[in-house]
DNA sequence: CCTTTGGTACGAAATTATTCGTAGATAAAT
DNA sequence: ATTTATCTACGAATAATTTCGTACCAAAGG
């Protein structure tokens, strides 16, 4: 499998799934208004340098259009957060996802409708699985 | 605030948060018990170092026994799964919290036990959010 | 034409994280 | 009394990640 993208890598394709093909000043941009003003700006090649390299990883494609390069995302977004998710599950939560899910509902910041999102969804698995058969251990 | 611990501070503190107060032997054979046997193993003094480290920035404590030393957490699990836990959906997940329970509810390795667990913690959270006041802007 | 503007390429420095070798101390075993 | 096993300390090598300087190219403005 592709090794995890790194934490710079993240913000970058993070962007590009929101925001669909752009260009590296685009990316660039993006990153430093998300930035804490007294943070010191991502220049410009530092950026550049990071998507080759993620090109280079084939974490992205591109077109060449004009003088100037168009990027998108090469691996896909619900994969790739499951990858991430595996990988904090198991450093900081014992391997169990649903201490996880604990820990993220417990801090507060989850707004009414999400939670309604939520329930909603756990029924449903709940649901799903009230009528599946009996699961031997060895079948 | 205390930087976040990087990955294998966390394996170390997992197993402090798990066992108790330990020495660097027990810490250093729990990883690599833990680990995928073709995976070459960490060795004693590479563990030692970390938690060296670990201890010079506050992430440990310890208390000299005999001619061991037995290693603490110096910081709360509760808080520092927060911290991860925030970096996490900052760098994957655009900021939503909630977009990661639901990937992390989304990959069906959550018990029925676990799933009603949290389905209970929801009802209580949103009859907690009903009986709130409707909350001013400036109050 | 030149100069400014805005783009890419890429080596290399800087920073951060991980790993380990070696030295030295002490207890336990022979 | 030696040797062996087990511990800590710590410098330093290695690896991984992030940052940036410099070179270079081409279009656009003057």
């Amino acid at each position: 499998m592709t090794p995890a993208p790194t934490d710079s890598e993240l913000e970058i394709l993070q962007v590009l799934w929101q925001h669909g093909a752009q260009t590296v000043r685009f990316i660039n941009d993006a990153l430093n208004d998300k930035r804490e003003p007294n943070q010191k700006e991502i220049g410009y090649t530092t950026t550049l340098k990071l998507m080759q390299i993620m090109l280079d990883k084939n974490l992205l494609e591109r077109d060449i259009i004009e003088r100037s390069h168009i990027y998108r995302p090469a691996v896909n977004e619900k994969i790739t957060q499951e990858q991430v998710l595996r990988t904090v599950v198991n450093n900081a939560f014992g391997g169990s996802a649903s201490s996880l899910v604990l820990r993220a509902l417990g801090t507060g910041n989850t707004s009414r409708e999400e939670l309604e999102k939520i329930k909603e969804l756990i029924s449903h698995e709940l649901l799903a699985m009230g009528n599946e058969p009996i699961q031997l251990k060895n079948s």
